[in-house]
DNA sequence: CTGATATTGTAGCGAAGGCTACATTTTGCG
DNA sequence: CGCAAAATGTAGCCTTCGCTACAATATCAG
């Protein structure tokens, strides 16, 4: 599957390892992406209605927020719900983007709905800049208000 | 983020619990395609072999075997290789073909290739079926002969 | 104000997927 | 042949992400 360019297996462990990060990592933005939209909508975003919307129990919900806490990407106090720190929404932002442009790429490409909405759940966490990029093009979309200008 | 068709939360739930498994199955995936391409290229999948190419030490390879060998999707003999049963074959065939569809339609998107090829990685594990016929569509492609229908 | 209910938090379990360290076989070369 | 190197296998150990069961705390009705 590899041409032999340089080490042909180091290529392919490295893709490996860059997609076991990816699904590590998976898992966490599903839950800041979720206290976000929680925040946004609702005002608050608390334990429970975490782990209903995510479908997993409230135990495992608390589990993963305390994990996000030690990432420094969200804090609580007990009984107040949950809370993004700078690095959290900003986190949250470029999630919602990228959801949003695999969302739009599929639905453009001809995919239902329903289907865009479920495949991007899962396609979302593996897309780098680059493709990302490609897609802004393919969408005529204008390159976009990276995080970079004041 | 979801109009309220049915019930909410429970569609976003499944689509949740639909992206944890595939993350789950991922992992398997991607032995089962890369023991499928050494037996297509060298003749022998060889644990050794298997872990350099995926990225990982040689302990962990040999139990994601034993798991295959649980599955059904593999057999082997301690010392003599690793071989896919009729049931990996077939996943396999299927993989193969999901994971080109994948990198061609980035391709097609004006993915860079090495890019295409890294993000096909983590991708290809949660697209669907339906989407991969919108893919099949737009790349101009006859519809295939699927694993057909009872 | 008090007690039932709902929410939140904690503890402990299991499986999966990593790892290192150590034991065992094969292989192959001198 | 016989022994060292390489490959293979095994045994812990850790972390994450699920779960259930139980404990503690808030909230709200009466």
């Amino acid at each position: 599957m590899d041409s032999a360019e340089d080490s042909p297996a180091t290529a392919e462990a490295a893709r490996h390892a860059s997609a076991r990060e990816a699904r590590a990592a998976a898992v966490l933005e599903d839950y800041v992406e979720l206290i976000e939209d929680l925040l946004a909508t609702t005002g608050e975003a608390r334990p429970t209605d975490i782990a209903r919307r995510i479908g997993v129990s409230h135990a495992t919900a608390i589990k993963a927020i305390a994990r996000l806490k030690r990432e420094g990407l969200a804090h609580s106090r007990p009984y107040r719900g949950v809370f993004l720190t700078e690095a959290g929404q900003a986190l949250a932002a470029k999630l919602r983007a990228r959801h949003r442009l695999v969302v739009d790429l599929l639905l453009a490409l001809g995919v239902p709905p329903e289907v865009a909405e479920h495949d991007a759940e899962g396609i979302e966490h593996h897309v780098s800049e680059a493709s990302l990029e490609a897609f802004r093009r393919f969408l005529g979309r204008p390159t976009p208000p990276g995080p970079a200008q004041p």
